[in-house]
DNA sequence: GAATCCTTGATTGAATGGATCGAGATTCTA
DNA sequence: TAGAATCTCGATCCATTCAATCAAGGATTC
């Protein structure tokens, strides 16, 4: 598994909409400039993640995005498996997304067998993983720490 | 962390020396030939994989690669580390290949936090595994599950 | 000294990733 | 009902990476 900056982009836009959650929409120019990401490209990874069922958007004046459905119920997982494809480190062992590689006998490759427990340690943590406890951690972050803000006069 | 069909072909190399160690050495087009891993390609791998001093090798008539220290000693960590790059699966959590990623505050990244113990748990696993381990999987798997073998007339 | 094989670096072609653009559809508001 | 704000969709662009090949050249052994 791979996160490329497309994938962090969209679990940081989770994040920011997991946040604020409510009936109200937040518009992409928010987010954009709330988390640093370019706004042309929010809007088709938040396209993406509306074809995926997570969050859902409203067009027109005062349009924007919000989740879909409750935080608890969005699995990191989901996320990165529709954003990015596999989880595993490479196709062979992959649940979702297998693709057969050119080894002379994959049933007995050594190597597809540690690849395999490196999938299932990757698959088990963030299948567990939710985007409220994304959020709660941001939460917790967000008040503690002062020692390692910067310090601005 | 992601394996590309490069690391791939430089861990099956790997086994493949493994499962043959001795002082002898073995010819490029035998591994080529035997792993289906195309020679030019594979002749540069090896060449990546001795410049990390995982393997030596011998020219001339004879000449070949060997593995340039027992099994046990080479641990696949390593191997990826020097082939891939990283392993984890964002770099701003990687400890060998840190990157600096563009969110506003590093230090409150609640997917920073995630990605962490993603990273964690990928490197605890490839860490404590070693070539030998790979040799010794290998060798159990060749002999049983015959039902899998092709049936051949 | 010739065959064999490693060594090095360049090069190619395809795929992927990050990002931008333009036109269209939808909704609110004045 | 005009028009502004906002999402929607597809096309395009550029840079980088990947997989693979090639071409000389150097070393070593028989």
């Amino acid at each position: 598994m791979k996160l490329t900056v497309r994938g962090e982009y969209a679990l940081r836009a989770l994040t920011h909409l997991g946040l604020r959650h409510s009936l109200k929409v937040i518009q992409i120019s928010m987010i954009s400039a709330a988390e640093n990401i370019p706004k042309r490209f929010l809007e088709q990874i938040l396209n993406d993640l509306r074809t995926g069922g997570f969050v859902e958007s409203r067009r027109g004046v005062a349009g924007g995005y919000r989740l879909a459905k409750p935080p608890e119920k969005i699995v990191i997982a989901g996320v990165i498996r529709h954003i990015e494809g596999a989880l595993a480190p490479i196709g062979c062992v992959s649940e979702n997304y297998y693709e057969k590689c050119n080894c002379p006998d994959e049933a007995r490759c050594a190597l597809r067998s540690i690849m395999k427990e490196v999938r299932d340690s990757i698959a088990h943590l963030l299948e567990k993983t939710t985007l409220a406890d994304l959020v709660a951690r941001a939460e917790k972050l967000r008040s503690i720490d002062p020692a390692d803000a910067d310090f601005v006069i």
